[in-house]
DNA sequence: GCCAACGTTGGC
DNA sequence: GCCAACGTTGGC
């Protein structure tokens, strides 16, 4: 099973609303990189849910409801979405500036290619991030 | 609020 | 098809 890590500004669209509404579509994604990664997703992946500017830390972990189809507010037809469902919250959220400060991470992308709103993560760094999250497996 | 990174647009 | 200008994202 794969896993990612997807973006939100919580202004736009918060870990607390992800919650409160269960399954939500991930609609907005107009990269061509984060769309290739979007069509990827398999139904059961988990994700970390990260929040941008505001908070800059991992804060929970979703799981794809439903495989990419076309984004409900694209109306070019270009662009995919998919369904994150939230699994839960991390106990401890990871800052990004504790992964930066990680040598771990050097080569993750949400340190290396700091635009990517949806990205995939390799086994080695999810372990290490559910550690520190305090994450067990749901 | 500033600025670096980077994607997109448009003139040629 | 190149590249300068511009807009957007997101860290600081």
């Amino acid at each position: 099973m794969a896993h990612w890590l997807v973006k939100s500004e919580p202004d736009a669209f918060s870990w607390d609303q992800q919650v409160q509404n269960g399954t939500e579509p991930w609609t907005g994604v107009r990269n061509a990189l984060a769309s290739i990664n979007l069509k990827a997703m398999k139904r059961g992946d988990q994700a970390f849910f990260y929040h941008s500017n505001i908070g800059r830390e991992i804060v929970g972990v979703v799981e794809v409801a439903r495989e990419a189809y076309p984004d409900p507010t694209d109306g070019t037809g270009r662009w995919v979405c998919v369904d994150m469902k939230a699994v839960g919250p991390l106990p401890k959220p990871v800052p990004l500036a504790a992964i930066k400060a990680d040598p771990e991470f050097a080569d993750f992308a949400l340190v290396r290619m700091s635009r990517l709103s949806v990205m995939p993560v390799g086994d080695a760094h999810w372990a290490r991030l559910c550690k520190l999250g305090g994450w067990t497996r749901k």
